[in-house]
DNA sequence: TTTTAATTAAACTTTTTAGTATATTTTTGT
DNA sequence: ACAAAAATATACTAAAAAGTTTAATTAAAA
């Protein structure tokens, strides 16, 4: 069992996941957290070392739960064209998701792309891995003849995550989740025109 | 020719903007623009009400040239294919974006998305803008014959547009335009399958 | 059931950033 | 050349956010 001290820096980090997330890392303040933690500032500076430690571990956190639900979320397709589709389907509700205001990796992936190297070093990590991911996937359907070779894995697994991210921060933009709909249609589509 | 007063404003929201696309409006702040400018804060101070309306007049200073440069370059191509061609190369070098920090118009909706809803909405009809004119190119080539009508203009249109976004956010983050040449070359050759 | 760990409460300091004021200097358009 | 406009220099104030301190209280694990 994890110790009191362990459970409420999880519950700081479940809580100030969705206000980084919504805010952003400059947007977001102690605060914000604070307010929603409804903790006190000796409580939080006890389990962190100031904003800076706390923006990091939430963003770890984040990626973390994110890698998590994503791999659980693919884990159950059985075939590859399962585990494909069960990734497109992932973010369906664009407007609802998971974690409140979009997703993590690619709001992240914005703001720290120009002035926060270390994190845009870690959401790098986790894009290549789930390109890795995704690939294999492919290779592997290629291998059981579920997909013909001319399907070329890196390209549509580069496609199929920068399409759904992209047409995630669409919809959530102008508030409607009817494009994407169209969107992962098409992409399974795309996806089944390669089947044996 | 422009009064002295107008150059100085445009040149504040010319220096500015690439400040704040690469910063975001939360994280940018007034002596940034005022070291990258060298102005002093009483002159900053006689062009914009303070740094809500500077963002503000920022951002559509950001959305007005991005705009302005799409136009024209999806102008110069004079068959439907040729502008969506042109459109899919605005960012085949995202690395290097025309303006320092990778699209304004999506590095605005992911940090406007649930804290900005005036300026959500101002990404959202820009959004929404460039779907129709993208729409409405398709549909063009449909009725010249360029085309068959087995093309499904919007769902091209909004796929185009997010993957192509979707794709610079990750090249970015993961520092190489390599995977966006094969993504180019995957959205043209889907394109061309259409060609009558 | 202690005693150790965790948390609160409240009043702070510090730092950062935004914004103001004004007399002076420079530039511009006429 | 001159009056008006624009910008500077300097020294502020104000507000917001981060971070500190410590004694008192509460809750948890041995």
């Amino acid at each position: 069992m994890l110790t009191k001290a362990e459970r409420t820096k999880q519950f700081i980090l479940e809580t100030a996941a969705p206000i980084f997330n919504q805010k952003g890392i400059s947007g977001a303040n102690i605060d914000d957290v604070l307010a929603a933690t409804k903790l006190t500032k000796g409580c939080l500076y006890g389990h962190f070392e100031g904003k800076e430690d706390l923006a990091l571990q939430v963003v770890d956190f984040m990626l973390k739960t994110n890698g998590e639900k994503m791999l659980s979320t693919i884990g159950k397709g059985k075939t590859a064209k399962a585990k494909v589709f069960a990734f497109l389907d992932f973010y369906k509700d664009p407007l609802n998701t998971y974690l409140k205001g979009g997703c993590p990796i690619f709001n992240v992936a914005v703001e720290s792309d120009d002035h926060f190297p270390a994190i845009k070093e870690k959401i790098a990590d986790v894009i290549r891995r789930g390109q890795e991911i995704f690939i294999g996937v492919l290779k592997q359907g290629i291998k059981d003849r579920e997909f013909s070779n001319e399907l070329d894995p890196a390209v549509y697994a580069f496609k199929a995550v920068a399409a759904v991210e992209g047409a995630v921060i669409m919809c959530r933009s102008m508030n409607t989740a009817k494009p994407m709909a169209g969107l992962l249609k098409n992409l399974k589509a795309e996806l089944e025109s390669y089947a044996i």
